[in-house]
DNA sequence: CTGAAAGCGCTTACAG
DNA sequence: CTGAAAGCGCTTACAG
């Protein structure tokens, strides 16, 4: 007899309807008993009871299958990252994915996480197809993502993902952000300081902001920014030892390539801070255990996932909610990769 | 009215009835269309290409709920993970749930990631409610989930989880691996090598293996043991540069220990690896970006990963399949984080 | 080649 | 206080 036959209950467990001959009851009833609290359950106490035995007898626990489609509701949610590099090496992703775990769960839902780089139709597929009941976006999403979440109707809050304020959004400020940790290195002495943009081109307003932020705080305090650099990070340690420009100080725009960094001016034989101070954003593992620990600008997680599931289930109880967008500011946590430069002329010795 | 009143459908979308009125067919007609590959589907090229029509018309997209129910199919497998310390601090632990997460959705399956660490009864409950078809644990799991599992007739694969060989499972090879880094150790000359097992009691079998091979390799030397470490990283490395033993070379049970030994050596003024030797076992982020690279016991994670999710279809097309147990082996990485001892007495130096 | 009907496991007005 | 019936959105023998 083949597996998937009719009337084979789901690998051989009890239903609802078991449970009602069982106790010689109704569905009806039965869903009552397991479904309404004590208080509001309109059964009285020994038709109860009788429920109770016979879902303890046969073991019988309810199927989601059965109840995501009378109800309409999965609990589930979509944490949605767009990030061709896996989870891994991302701004404190990690953290926000950890927390929000937590505080789902609290509320009752269940976070599925889902890339949806290129090459993932089935991320796009699952997006589309009523599985979840909201969507928690982790970054900038593609278009197609955004026109899907959008004729869905799903509700959705974006963290950080650059979207117009037709979405209700989570944004960081960067501009504050990057000028704590510029402020930072400028009153500590540094005048040549330079800024690592990280191994590709991103577009993403994050990158943007920062990058500009850096100028415009070298220009505001009189001090002539390093010209910008995309690229692995042992040619950007290499240029800021040999160059011309002769920084006394690194902003690099991620964790993953601080610290790259810091291996690379130990292989080039360079102290930290004492020959190089070495800053960057997000507060993650392994920036406050690097040898030597690392400055950095940080993100409220905390606050932010916080807010992001407040959102989230607001949207989900009411989606024709209007659409927002909440800035979080960035604080400073000062570590032991930055000291004024030094005295002599500071600059990373030649080769 | 209502938001969940029974005749709106799900956010207003349109369902195979609306296609199937749309286009004047039967639901069962465009069910075929839409769920038949083209070569073994009944339905006339005409009659075909009218249901696409209304199908792309309405822009429906089938519920995965009213699928999951008729089809005894979820195609969510359950990843489920037991540390309380959430997923971060473990063993290869990141890199092995990226690449099941690629594996699986190669497979058309879409992981759910579970904690079932005590206070969490949601994913107890998720685990029994048929919301799944398999399940891949990624640690020792507690008797009670061990239980709905098996009473669940969930088709389930243990990764390195502790548990009898009633069960699909995968384990690592700790007793080479430990054997691995030892010989490496010994054969450099140390004589004097100290165990550090974290920051708590850990009584999964990966920890008494790890712990009771270095021992044995010490003896079978000709060495002497250090004692036995369970507590904070300072305090262990505090113990190897003022207690008697004096340790040139230490072990690490994690990575993130190790992360905070090279620390905490430095801000007592040691270098890595001329004044000790560090070693620990999961080359995961930033253990080959720290200063110095970290000699590791590395999991094979492409070869577990794959395993496992081959190990786990085949348990999902054939449940009755007999359970069996495989073992994977580690590999030496050597990094710079290991060199022979000093040739003076080699003890870490007194405060 | 197409469709009517029953079924998947649940919930929810509604009637009594 | 309890239950019969319809419904959630789909699929699948089966009949024609």
């Amino acid at each position: 007899m083949a597996e998937l036959d009719v009337n084979i209950p789901l690998r051989g467990r009890p239903t609802i309807s078991d449970v009602a001959r069982h106790c010689g009851l109704s569905k009806a009833t039965v869903s009552k008993v397991l479904n309404l609290p004590p208080d509001q359950c309109p059964i009285a106490e020994p038709t109860r009871a009788k429920v109770l035995v016979s879902v303890e007898a046969l073991g019988y626990r309810p199927s989601w299958q059965g109840r995501a489609l009378a109800n309409r509701r999965t609990h589930m949610i979509a944490v949605v990252n767009a990030d061709p590099y896996g989870a891994l090496p991302r701004g404190q992703y990690w953290e926000i994915v950890d927390q929000l775990d937590d505080l789902l769960s609290q509320v009752g839902l269940v976070p599925t996480f889902i890339h949806t780089y290129a090459g993932n139709p089935r991320a796009i597929e699952m997006l589309g197809d009523q599985r979840f009941d909201g969507c928690l976006s982790l970054d900038a999403q593609p278009k197609d993502v955004q026109d899907l979440l959008r004729s869905n109707n799903t509700p959705t809050v974006m963290i950080n993902a650059d979207v117009d304020n037709s979405w209700t959004n989570l944004t960081f400020d960067d501009k504050a952000g990057t000028t704590l940790l510029m402020q930072h290195l400028i009153g500590l002495g540094h005048k040549r300081i330079a800024y690592n943009a990280g191994r590709r081109v991103n577009l993403h307003s994050s990158a943007i902001v920062r990058a500009s932020t850096y100028a415009q705080c070298m220009r505001d305090a009189g001090l002539e920014p390093d010209r910008p650099f995309v690229g692995p990070v042992s040619e950007f340690i290499d240029r800021a030892i040999d160059g011309p420009y002769k920084p006394t100080a690194i902003v690099d725009f991620e964790h993953w390539t601080a610290v790259h960094t810091l291996q690379h001016l130990w292989r080039r034989g360079l102290r930290v801070p004492e020959d190089m101070s070495v800053t960057t954003f997000n507060d993650t593992y392994p920036v406050a255990l690097t040898v030597p620990p690392l400055t950095v600008a940080a993100l409220p997680v905390k606050l932010i996932t916080e807010r992001a599931v407040q959102l989230l289930t607001e949207l989900i109880e009411n989606p024709t909610r209007e659409p927002r967008t909440e800035m979080m500011s960035e604080t400073l946590i000062v570590r032991e990769s930055t000291a004024p430069p030094k005295v002599s002329n500071g600059a990373g010795r030649p080769g």
